[in-house]
DNA sequence: GACAATTTAACGAACGATCGGTATAATGTC
DNA sequence: GACATTATACCGATCGTTCGTTAAATTGTC
């Protein structure tokens, strides 16, 4: 086998960092040539069914991210809840670079991008959810209020995500971290 | 003076409710001839600088809205505080279609639209969250604080329309702002 | 009020550029 | 030489945009 020029794993990773900043539409294939360095019949040699291959293979990418960084590490049960939050915390800090890069999640909704990839979007939502619902049952919240608190961080961090993205202020996200570490594990009120 | 077909307002209407759900890249000058019925010349005719003219157009017509419908009734000193805040809530569920339309500032932020655009967009986020942290502040909290309160709600409004986007549960929005509700007029506790 | 001159709105057709995609030839490695 | 990989060239379709024209409404002049 001829040698690669770049590995696959590498190669969708800069797709990843492309697609995630310029959204379906706004991603070409010339921008994506540009940027990988290989030029386009190369692209379509690695991802033959071509742009929307490509956006697929992000998408896997993502998750298997998510579910071995973010969903593994939460379900734990050797780590106290807390701490296992706040790993969270650093990774999903690291993974949008303090609250610098969008969320694959938004982007890609917003996007034409076909159904199954909405599809494989949608799940990677609910597994983050499901991973939180039962952390938060772990520390003694009732399943639906357990429910609440998970909608309520994940909202909280696509929120904080526009909202730095509207204003520049490179602390939106941080600070909203900061507060929803607080609130997830509060006592029951309501 | 020739007769139009279709009065200004209501052509930039349509062009928002495409340009929201399509996004900047997804809106091609084709789908807005499309659907405001008007050929692509005709459009030229209205907006001779093309699709930025049209896209500025829309975002004027929405930072109105939100000037005249959320911001006056939100600094309206005769009416009570928590009755100011459940009014832009209805007001604002209605404008977003119980979380079902998406919100031009995450859409056009997220897209390659020009710099001048997402300035307004960012006058339009400033202008809100000034109001609702005045609002917050009559209501007996310090400015800091109310200032927190108000970014804390504008994130919880991007994110459960992302969210609700996502997982196509219709009542995410609506369950969201019942809770920020309660939080926004909370003791202070923090 | 009659009528030419002007302005406005809308249109069909076409522009160059770029879109995603596909051949086919050249390259490098074993 | 076999074969995986990359490069060159090209395709039809669509992108945003511009052009030239027509029809209708307004304005100016008498």
């Amino acid at each position: 086998m001829a040698l690669q020029t770049i590995t696959q794993d590498a190669l969708v990773e800069s797709l990843f960092e492309i697609i995630r900043c310029h959204g379906y539409e706004g991603t070409t294939i010339a921008l994506l040539s540009d940027i990988t360095g290989l030029k386009k019949s190369s692209l379509y040699h690695r991802f033959p069914a071509g742009k929307d291959d490509m956006v697929k293979a992000v998408v896997q990418y993502v998750s298997a991210q998510l579910q071995q960084f973010i969903i593994a590490p939460l379900l734990e049960h050797q780590v106290p809840p807390e701490e296992r939050f706040s790993t969270m915390l650093v990774t999903a800090r690291g993974f949008y670079s303090a609250g610098n890069k969008n969320c694959l999640l938004n982007v890609l909704s917003l996007g034409e991008a076909k159904d199954d990839i909405k599809t494989l979007l949608q799940q990677d939502y609910t597994a983050w959810s499901a991973a939180l619902s039962a952390l938060a049952q772990e520390s003694g919240l009732t399943p639906p209020e357990a429910a609440a608190r998970a909608e309520h961080f994940l909202i909280a961090v696509q929120g904080a995500l526009v909202v730095q993205r509207l204003t520049d202020n490179p602390l939106t996200f941080d600070n909203c971290m900061a507060y929803q570490q607080k609130q997830f594990f509060r006592q029951s009120d309501d």
